[in-house]
DNA sequence: AGTTAATCGAGACGGTACGTCTGGTCTTCAC
DNA sequence: GTGAAGACCAGACGTACCGTCTCGATTAACT
């Protein structure tokens, strides 16, 4: 590890240190995964990463900075593409769930949605986080609506909207251990409806 | 009001005092109207209801069951019952979205979310809670399995989880200004299904 | 000492706890002498003392205030008086000299009137410690000039800033090891003058 | 000016650049004028003078090396001649009182000091200058000594650093602006000494 | 004429200290 | 024996400087 290697990083002139950057970013999440969002400032980071806290100001102005380039320099998600629907939509949650319960993402993702509602940069960085994610996710109803599996008058942001809500709810509410039968359940229901007249 | 009547609340014995309660709680509220979750701390709360910090851990044990106390104490949003699926959720809807915008308790309960990321006991209290706001909603549908409108092996539980997921996420990424159209779309989709076929 | 006795101390209610303040004003002093004026920061007390840096803002608002108090504490030099002037002025700047070089007062004395050249109210407060002193020194002339020893025409207090003056530079320059002789010398210029005319 | 031509002052080979030392000690100046001894920092020098702190640390080892070269190449105080020991002593304290209040050499000469209490090689530094001026100021009791106007057995460098001592105290307190009779009283009694008796 | 070497402004680096704020605990005193 | 008050230790906050380092450019002096 970078951390390990140089006892004592130094500039490396009038310019960003990768290294630095990069042993800060590694810290934070270090940090984050031992001593969860509660342990999470930016001395313990800086401790951590033995760096000076100047040096995180400087190049994060805020706590949410930091916390919004850890998680997205981590793995993607996988977004299934198996032709049906069900499985692209079901796969995707459980794809999501597991990451973020088997990684440190799911604690990143959790500490920077409380971070957005104390600061409000840190809520207008999620905001466009958060968009982008959804015309992402959209595009799993885009392509079902391209093969005929969904009705022509269907919103896909909305959609995925309602399918990030769901996803949302659950990591805020430790409940990503969800068995995939409910999570069928759910992508059903919003496939076919829950109404009992029509059919 | 309390705060005013007396410039400096006395003990009156052995017991509680219901105006330092009252008080404490009436404070908490305005300095979470006022300064936001990012400006409310126990000790802005004594400050601004005259009252010592230990009082306030006297009675609740943490900054969380404070402000589920106080969310608590406010109205509930009426849940409407107009013998139609669609319009009781769509009703249900804006007069949550209505009642959080409108009223100190959007605030309250994003600030009771964000609580509970840090902190156990308030992560345990606000799922009890959470637990009870569902079973509540539940019955909007199992009313309208009462009538025929939803189909039998629906499980209300997991429809209200879908529903109060919509309505947090539009909390915490401060979207409670919805329009109408929207939300009926999502409550339409819900009811009737996204997809082509099996219409 | 207080320090090691109590390994937390607590507070003891409302009140300003002495033995804090003792801490403080102990570790104080500690720090000067062991890292000089260079090395005296008020973390570097809060440390020494196991205190916490507000409960030293709180009761000195300033590195000078706390300064004053370390040395305004400790004993005060003696001040002869044999009944001759020469030997009571040549006494005073030993006792003095020695006062300075032997305890900690030295350091401490040092550091406040450098604290004094950044510090407007460190400032004030030495002016006003320093007017103190002068007057108590100008007694030794008061006396002298009782006893017939000083002509009628002389004020003391411009006396007394003299004497400070002189004893002030040797501090402020290392030269507290003045020899006898040399004190002697310029207490004797001071009673017979330097002019070859007029005796 | 020189920093004002150039917006910036390019190396003018392996050698220093004047233009760069002047710059540097004039924005010293300015900022110790401007911002007093608290403000002082090398940071804030390189700041005015548009310099890399490097460049100013290649040059001044420290902070008083810097103060130090400031104090020495400001116009040197008019010791005067006037034949008479007591108007040559009166006006040299006035002029030099003079001098630290209208100019910034005060200023200058008091950073100095306060820095030589924290800095061992400031220290170091300003004794070889003071004994310099303490030689300097010798003189003039050198030549009333020729003169026949002072004693044979009084040693100039002794009453030098007396007199010197009574102008560092005064710098040091905020009393440049004694009036003359006060001054003139103090070099009378040196003059002629206090006692009443021998005359 | 090309190379070398020292200088320049610039600014990042790991650190330390600043003075303030809050968290949660504890004790005293008035009621 | 409770409530209000406020002090206590602890430690995070975000900022200012410290003194060091490395850069890329610039240019005089030495091959």
């Amino acid at each position: 590890m970078a951390e390990d290697a140089d006892q004592a990083r130094k500039s490396i002139g009038a310019r960003r240190n990768p290294d630095s950057a990069e042993a800060i970013l590694e810290a934070a999440e270090a940090v984050l995964v031992e001593a969860g969002y509660a342990g999470f400032s930016i001395e313990a980071v800086a401790r951590r990463a033995r760096a000076g806290k100047p040096t995180i100001y400087r190049w994060w102005p805020s706590k949410a900075a930091l916390l919004l380039e850890v998680y997205q320099r981590q793995k993607r998600v996988d977004v299934p593409d198996t032709g049906k629907l069900e499985e692209d939509l079901v796969g995707f949650l459980e794809n999501l769930f597991a990451h973020w319960r088997e990684t440190s993402s799911g604690s990143v993702f959790r500490s920077l949605i409380a971070e957005a509602q104390t600061d409000e940069t840190a809520a207008t960085a999620l905001a466009g986080y958060a968009g982008g994610r959804r015309a992402h996710t959209g595009q799993i109803i885009e392509r079902a609506k391209a093969r005929g599996e969904v009705a022509n008058d269907i919103d896909p942001a909305v959609v995925a909207d309602l399918v990030a809500s769901y996803a949302w709810r659950h990591l805020l509410t430790n409940r990503l251990d969800e068995p995939e039968a409910t999570i069928r359940k759910v992508v059903h229901y919003l496939l076919q409806g829950i109404a009992a007249s029509g059919r």
